[in-house]
DNA sequence: CTACTCCTGGCGCCTTAACA
DNA sequence: TGTTAAGGCGCCAGGAGTAG
């Protein structure tokens, strides 16, 4: 029998697509309606029905993957309650002030035209491509030989001149068909975002944009006697460094321009798009370029060499400031990776238990899932780097460890549930396949983690010394939920004896 | 109070090394 | 060769802080 699941479970994959699968808001789900049971009257109420199908309790629908949809997308609905009468047509080419009328026409054709007059624009440099508009396609297919897969486009020469011809739109209307998800329409958004602006100012990414030149002052001006003419274009172009503040350099036209025409281009290339993957709410692509934008002249302003600053002491304030920002976000990283991870292992091993009619493993699991999945990614301990002397028939060695801290804050009984959470996939060999790269050791210390606990938690998941030592108004600022949780004393606790028939631990 | 600024958390994707 | 853990990278977005 227990071979029959590990074979059915590897059959998906290996531990990762296991994982994948775990059904962890059935679960929660599931828990919300059962567990109260045994500790409260049944709910005055009877609110949601949860379909007890099995389609949602193989739903691999996770809680933290929670419908976040783009700020740029402007609900049909909301506006509609709102201000229908303020115009929906906004979203598009409203914006006409600064708009330049070029691309607001939206014909394809018009891009030979608009390359034309891009050719005759005196650039600094690049007055020595002379390549012709027809040959852009060919050109084009020359330089893309390896991009059509990835989506990658090549860089162009330093001194390439600029011009309105963009190969997103050629790339982007070449990708096959995709079915309309809501949950990818932001990544979508993005990405064609994303692939402008880096073909626009000729980099591989983003943050890059802020070391390439600024637009001269000549073409500025230029673009302010005939903003159609010397408009700012797609490709090759530049930003507006000529500002002491990135609120100034949000406020110059040149910046304003540019924004606005790869808005412009970006609106078109959606619309013309065949499949429903933007999906059917207007995207307020100016909105979303405005904020790409910001970023970069953050960045610009940031690298300036502040008063009284040596060249070698700016590099220095990048790295730190570059090194502190990585760590933290491995940090954050790892939290929500540990709370992910637990809640998946919870869950397939409930699915398991209910599989082999271990009623008391569910009941276990459950409670696992709903701790790790009450206090979230917060309520996760942090780790850092280690090494300890181990030693091996006689000879110390040195071995990498990761030494845990304790959160302060959280009830101690968790972190001794927590160890045989993670033990699980060691031993649960049916149901966990473990291949690969070991996990480096962990080992518990007691340095404390100051970390402040996140708001309407219960009050049973924090230690009880830490609520008793708060002030009164600390204590009304965790607004602690009504609700609360049974916690169990699992200190010497051995889950395995009585259940040993269903635990493969050998 | 609103609008803007910007810090920090969040997350998808990738690479690398170790192992079955 | 395929799978895993682990870490890094790059981009994104929520929301706290602050100026007006």
């Amino acid at each position: 029998m227990n071979r029959d699941i590990a074979h059915d479970i590897r059959a998906l994959g290996g531990l990762g697509r296991t994982l994948a699968n775990a059904p962890v808001q059935a679960e929660l789900d599931r828990l919300a309606r059962n567990h109260p049971r045994w500790t409260l009257p049944k709910p005055l109420t009877s609110r949601k029905t949860i379909p007890q199908q099995t389609n949602t309790a193989t739903s691999p629908v996770k809680p933290w993957h929670k419908p976040n949809p783009s700020p740029y997308l402007k609900s049909i609905r909301t506006k509609g309650n709102t201000t229908n009468f303020l115009g929906d047509e906004s979203d598009e080419d409203a914006d006409d002030e600064p708009l330049l009328p070029t691309n607001s026409s939206g014909q394809k054709s018009s891009s030979s035209t608009e390359k034309g007059k891009g050719r005759e624009i005196p650039m600094p440099s690049g007055s020595r491509n002379t390549m012709q508009s027809n040959e852009v396609n060919i050109i084009n297919e020359d330089d893309e030989d390896e991009a059509d897969q990835g989506g990658i486009y090549p860089l162009d020469r330093e001194d390439a001149a600029e011009t309105n011809d963009s190969r997103v739109q050629e790339v982007w209307e070449k990708k096959g068909f995709e079915e309309y998800d809501p949950r990818k329409v932001k990544l979508h958004v993005n990405a064609l975002a994303r692939d402008l602006l880096c073909e626009g100012f000729n980099v591989r990414r983003i943050w890059a944009i802020f070391a390439r030149d600024g637009i001269s002052q000549e073409r500025q001006e230029l673009h302010i006697k005939d903003p159609v003419k010397y408009g700012p274009k797609l490709r090759n172009t530049r930003i507006d460094k000529f500002a002491p503040d990135t609120k100034t350099m949000k406020k110059s036209p040149w910046n304003r321009a540019l924004i606005h025409h790869f808005a412009a281009k970006a609106g078109e290339i959606a619309a013309q798009c065949k499949d429903d993957r933007f999906g059917p709410e207007a995207i307020d692509w100016v909105e979303l370029f405005s904020d790409r934008f910001y970023e970069i002249f953050k960045l610009v302003v940031k690298a300036r060499c502040q008063p009284g600053e040596t060249h070698e002491a700016r590099v220095l304030r990048l790295v730190v400031a570059d090194n502190e920002r990585k760590t933290r976000n491995a940090k954050v990283s790892l939290r929500h990776a540990k709370r992910t991870s637990r809640s998946d292992i919870a869950t397939l091993v409930i699915k398991e238990c209910r599989k082999w009619g271990d009623q008391e493993g569910v009941v276990f699991w459950s409670h696992a899932l709903l701790i790790t999945e009450t206090i979230e990614d917060a309520g996760q301990s942090e780790e850092e780097d280690g090494v300890i002397d181990v030693e091996i028939e006689g000879i110390t060695m040195k071995q990498n460890v990761k030494k845990v801290s304790r959160l302060y804050w959280r009830e101690p009984v968790i972190e001794e549930l927590y160890k045989m959470v993670d033990s699980a996939p060691g031993m649960e060999t049916a149901i966990f396949h473990r291949a690969g790269a070991p996990r480096i050791p962990r080992i518990r210390t007691d340095k404390i983690d100051h970390r402040p606990p996140p708001l309407g938690l219960p009050q049973s998941v924090f230690r009880k010394e830490y609520l008793a030592a708060l002030m009164p108004h600390e204590l009304a600022e965790l607004k602690l939920a009504d609700h609360d949780i049974e916690m169990y004393d699992f200190g010497g606790f051995d889950p395995n004896e009585h259940n040993n028939e269903a635990m493969d631990t050998s």
